[in-house]
DNA sequence: GCAAAAGTGTTATTCTTACACCCATGA
DNA sequence: TCATGGGTGTAAGAATAACACTTTTGC
C-alpha cells in the first residue's frame, strides 16, 4: 500500500457549495430535493462528480466566493445562503490511503434556490431553476436522496447538509426560500413535504405556521384554481409582535435574499 | 481615510477555540464561564487579548491543531470538542478600514474542559482547571459574560460561541464534560444552571435528565455530605435502550473524550 | 429531633396531533 | 350539484412546569 508520510507541498483554501433546489422525482414524480453537481475534467476524481466550487479569491468574502461559483456554474441566485462546515482533514482527498493532489481545506456552504413553477428573477431576465448553462452537460442536477459517487469527501458532505437542512426546516423559517415573493399556504406545506418526505395535516401545519409569524396575508387571492381559491402569503422578516423571548441569535454571516 | 484597496500579500489559515471552564466568579461567587485569553505580544492587536490558537500545521487534522493550541497555552485536554464556525471574511482583521497585517482565515473550534472540584486527569498527573502556565501570565481565564476588548473579531467570535453552548447545552446531553467520571444529579444540576443562567427545579431537572437515558447509576453514594448522600452517576455514551427515533445525526469530526 | 438536601408524587397547563366538519369555487 | 382543496373547530394525548411531600443523613 502507498505510504502515509506523503507530504503535500501546499495548502489550498477552496470554497464550495451544497445547492438545494425542488424538482419533480424522475423516478416517482414527486418533488424531491435536487442538487447540482459538477463534472471533474482533471486529475484527482477526473470524471466523477463534484460540488461546484473552487479556490478562495483574495478579495473576496466566503460568501461571496460561494456566491460567485453558485452563479456561475448554474446561473441562479440563492434566495438563501449559510456556512454548513469546514472540512480539512489531512487525509481527506485520499483514496485507498492513496495521495491525490495537494491538501485542501473547503469551506463548505449550503444554499436554497427557487425551482419549479416559481421562477427566478436574475439580472432581469426570468429563469427557471431547471435550466442549465446551454450546452454545458458538465452540470447535471440529480436527486440529493439518490447520489452516484461523488469525488473527494462529497457524499458526505452532502449527507450533512441534508441533515442541516431537514433539521432547521423543523426550527427556522426558511422554507419560503424554495417559493417566489407571494405563495399559498399549500405550496408552503409542498415544500416542508417534500423536504421532510413525510405528509403533514394541512390544519395543523397552517397553525403552526400562523403561530410562527412568519408569514402574512397579501390580501390577494391565486386564481385559476380548480377549487377554492386560496390566500397568497408573502414572508415577513421580522415578526415583531411575535414572542417576546424570541432568541436573536448571533449566527455569524447568515444572509437571505428577499 | 485609509483605502480599501490595499491587497494582503497572503492568506493564513489559522486555528483557534474558545474553551470553556465553569469558575467561581470574582463578583458574584457563583459559578459562571470562564474563557482563556492570550495576550498579543505582537501587531496587529498587539497587548490586547485574544483566543488560544495559531496556524494550521501541514500534517494535523482541523481538530488535532485546535488541541494542540488549547494544549500547549491551557496544559488541559478538552473533554468535548467542536468547530464552530470558518471566519474569513475579507476585512476581519481591518479596524476603522485600516488593514492589519496579512489576510487570515480562522477555523474556530469550541471546547468544553473539566474545572472546579472535579480535576482533570492529563498525562497521568491530576490538574485542576485553574493551574495556568508556571509562571506566564500571559494567559488569564475571564469570564465570558464580562469581557473586556479583544483582539480581530474574536468578541463577536466568543459571543457567538456562548450562544452554541447555551443553545446546545438545552437539547444535547454534553453537560457532562464539565465534570469527572462520577457526578451527582445535583452537580450536573449546577453545570446547566451556570451555563444557563437561571435556577432549575431539582425534581424536574431528574426526570428530564433520566428521560434522556444519559447518565446511569454506578451503585455507589458520594459521602462526606452535611445531609443525605446522593447517589453518584455516570455518563453513557451510547443510551441504546433510548427512543427509538433518535437522529443518528452525521455531524462531522465532534469528539468527546470521557 | 432538626435542618437541609435527596428523591418521589401529583396536578395544572401548554403543546401536539388526529380528525370531523364547513366553505368556496370550477366544472 | 358535486367533487375537491381551502380553511375552522374540537378533543384526546403527550410534554412541561409548579410545587407538595417523603426520605435520609450530619449535627
Amino acid at each position: 500500500m502507498a505510504t502515509n508520510d506523503e507530504h503535500p507541498a501546499s495548502l489550498v483554501l477552496a470554497v464550495s457549495t451544497v445547492i438545494f433546489a425542488l424538482r419533480p422525482s424522475t423516478r416517482t414524480g414527486k418533488m424531491s430535493l435536487h442538487i447540482p453537481v459538477v463534472r471533474r475534467i482533471r486529475e484527482p476524481y477526473e470524471g466523477l462528480w463534484a460540488l461546484p466550487g473552487g479556490p478562495l479569491g483574495m478579495q473576496e468574502d466566503l460568501g461571496e466566493s460561494a456566491r460567485r461559483h453558485l452563479l456561475s456554474t448554474t446561473h441562479l441566485d440563492p434566495t438563501y445562503l449559510e456556512q454548513l462546515y469546514a472540512f480539512g482533514d489531512r487525509d481527506r482527498s485520499r483514496t485507498n490511503g492513496i495521495a491525490r493532489g495537494d491538501r485542501v481545506v473547503s469551506i463548505v456552504y449550503w444554499a436554497l434556490v427557487r425551482s419549479g413553477p416559481g421562477a427566478v428573477e436574475y439580472s432581469g431576465i426570468v429563469r427557471p431553476a431547471d435550466e442549465v448553462v446551454p450546452g454545458d452537460d458538465n452540470v447535471v442536477w440529480i436527486d440529493a436522496d439518490e447520489l452516484p459517487e461523488l469525488a473527494f469527501d462529497h457524499t458526505e458532505i452532502v449527507a450533512y447538509a441534508l441533515w442541516r437542512l431537514r433539521t432547521k426546516l423543523e426550527y427556522s423559517r426558511i422554507a419560503h426560500s424554495f417559493l417566489g415573493e407571494m405563495f399559498t399556504l399549500a405550496q408552503l406545506r409542498e415544500v416542508h413535504e417534500a423536504v421532510l418526505r413525510r405528509e403533514l395535516d394541512p390544519a395543523n401545519f397552517r397553525r403552526m405556521i400562523e403561530a410562527t409569524g412568519s408569514v402574512e396575508p397579501t390580501g390577494t387571492l391565486l386564481q385559476g384554481t380548480p377549487h377554492r381559491p386560496p390566500k397568497l402569503y408573502r414572508y415577513v422578516e421580522n415578526p415583531a409582535e411575535s414572542t417576546p423571548g424570541q432568541t436573536p441569535h448571533p449566527t455569524p454571516a447568515t444572509k437571505e435574499r428577499s
